[in-house]
DNA sequence: GATGAATGAGCGTTCATTCAT
DNA sequence: TATGAATGAACGCTCATTCAT
């Protein structure tokens, strides 16, 4: 009671973030949990435990949630890879990339790939996290940068940062699904692959 | 001629392929717009002009087209793959599979990857066409297979053959958005970042 | 061919007749095991082996081969019905009357009361089999006709008839649903109790 | 008056239970009309006036408004029949039972029975309404108990409480049926019928 | 007539979204 | 703002019925 006449608005802005970031929260776990697909609006709402019409004053669809998520993980990702860039050789940014992105991802639960509801055909789903494309959008661009300023090969860059993301996805989201968690082995194996190919792989200098 | 005097069904089985392939077709088309999740047998029958019960003449489900679809296109890559196998170095296995995937997504006009009609939300998700996921399997089936007869690198061959397929989809994804379409090139590109990683590619000899 | 060619019409006949037969006696058996409601009428046609159009050659809806089975139930029992009749003491009538509707149940494999599929709301549904139906209507009609003649107790003569029916219905039902099938024990419960209500039952004198 | 501004929700509570009871209302009509197999959801709503997706609001199928019924119905009629259970000789408690079964049934306008609407196709499929059901219910175990408890007569306990109830049920239909509604003469037949048969009626002492 | 594929109304059900409170 | 019941479009699917062959 005193509190509320104290502070009226101060407790509005609360729980108005509050609010905000459970449906984040929930949305997360969500997404995670039954993929973007099959996620619906009331599977988020009904577990932040707040009212079916309280999501609208927030956001207006599962694609906005969706798109808040990624820039949330963008927005703490970001700064860890701009401070790798153009800090030394093409390897130790590679490296140092890959060991960023794959603590970031272990750090965050990102258990999400590829579980998918049993009885469901037998396809390969990416598992589409809005944290994991808003990542891969910052990686792809510091690869490029990286690229550009000449400090890697000179090639399709399109390609190559392609192939160098969809190798660290791929990797990523296999790592992910083991348990301990290794992300220094996975790295190891990552970086190894990217900079030098299967040929790079231990036992693979045919 | 004297045959259609005998067979007066020849008529009726002649739309009835016809409308099997238009199903099919649909789909394809539906799948690829809308990725696998996110596609309806009614999307699906809407896309023919059928009617809607037409479509449970032929196909049980979304499932049931999607393993169709399948099918057909692991019915048509296998053997191209198959003939491949054990029979080289394998450099020279992984150069004839990536030519021979390459071209067959590029004859197949295996465009759909990420194409959501223009309009819609902002939202990245991978079209997985069943023609894709077959031939994947497929693919993996060989490269696995390849590694564990010693033709290949010894690692961590879960890593491994993700890693490749994930390069080659990649790049292929990418070849298929570009016109003309440069499969030779693409291939090229693939094989050597898969074989001998970024250092491989030209000016990469760091 | 010489058949064809010697008779044709009667050829014609026959699969007519057979036809119409043929759906009949699947329409009698689906409905026995599903139950008016739940009969369909693909399940009628599914089980003759015809083709689905064929049926509507011969009967216009689920209703109509309902009605017809009817018919043919009540052509059957009609005659051994009116040839008792006014033929003795009403106590003699009544007992013919039951034993034969008994057994000409029987006869009729009529055990389709009651059996509806597991999981549904525990209603007791009559088995409204169309044979029921029209026996039914037979052994009302001899009734009334019995008690305007005399040979019954003058009271309330709808619901004289309706009770004594429904005893023997009821009877009935639970009889065939017995193994082995005791129609002269049925009888002789549902005669005592309609002509002396329980206290003419056995033990019943208090 | 002063809980109304405490109890804002008032008016919302009014209309759920409004909605409530419209469904149920609405659910009688429609299971007294068509019949419970017969009956659809959309049957229900479309007579509430309510949009389809409210249905679902209250009840989660066709079995769970049909239960509520039931238990309405069982829930009034019970109390009823159990005080007079095992409290004076046999003959007094079915006339009791009897009455009160009519009384009851007479008060819930029980007027379904093979009513479909005209026009309809000649089929005469027994309306069964969950109330019926239930109280159908409690009779058969009241009678049960009774007998077992020797207050009546030794003999087939299934047929004896399956021809009470078929009798009791088909006057009460018929009773229904009339106008003016004569409870205490149908209930008077009723009894003379179940407990002396035909030979108990008036001019039945042949 | 017999055939059986095509049709489309209709069913049970879900769910994004609105809006009175 | 938060609430949560109402809404109605849409979905997957079934089935009576039609009609070209």
């Amino acid at each position: 009671m005193a509190d509320v006449a104290y502070l009226p608005a101060g407790k509005r802005e609360l729980t108005k973030v509050q609010n905000r970031q459970a449906i984040l929260d929930a949305a997360r776990e969500v997404f995670g949990e039954l993929g973007y697909e099959a996620a619906t609006v009331r599977d988020i709402i009904r577990r932040t435990g707040l009212a079916a019409g309280t999501f609208y004053n927030y956001y207006r669809s599962k694609e906005e949630v969706f798109a808040a998520l990624s820039d949330d993980g963008a927005r703490r990702f970001a700064p860890i890879l701009k401070s790798l860039r153009g800090k030394g050789a093409f390897d130790t940014f590679v490296r140092e990339a890959i060991v960023a992105y794959f603590e970031f991802m272990a750090d965050e639960h990102m258990t999400w790939a590829s579980r998918r509801p049993a009885g469901e055909p037998q396809v390969i789903v990416q598992g589409e996290t809005p944290e994991m494309a808003a990542v891969f959008a910052e990686v792809k661009a510091a690869i490029e940068d990286a690229i550009a300023q000449g400090h890697g090969p000179v090639s399709d860059t399109e390609y190559m940062a392609g192939a160098c993301i969809a190798v660290a996805r791929e990797v990523c989201d296999r790592m992910l699904t083991r348990r301990p968690i290794d992300t220094a082995g996975a790295a190891d194996f990552a970086v190894r692959m990217i900079l030098n190919g299967l040929k790079g792989l231990p036992g693979g200098a045919h």
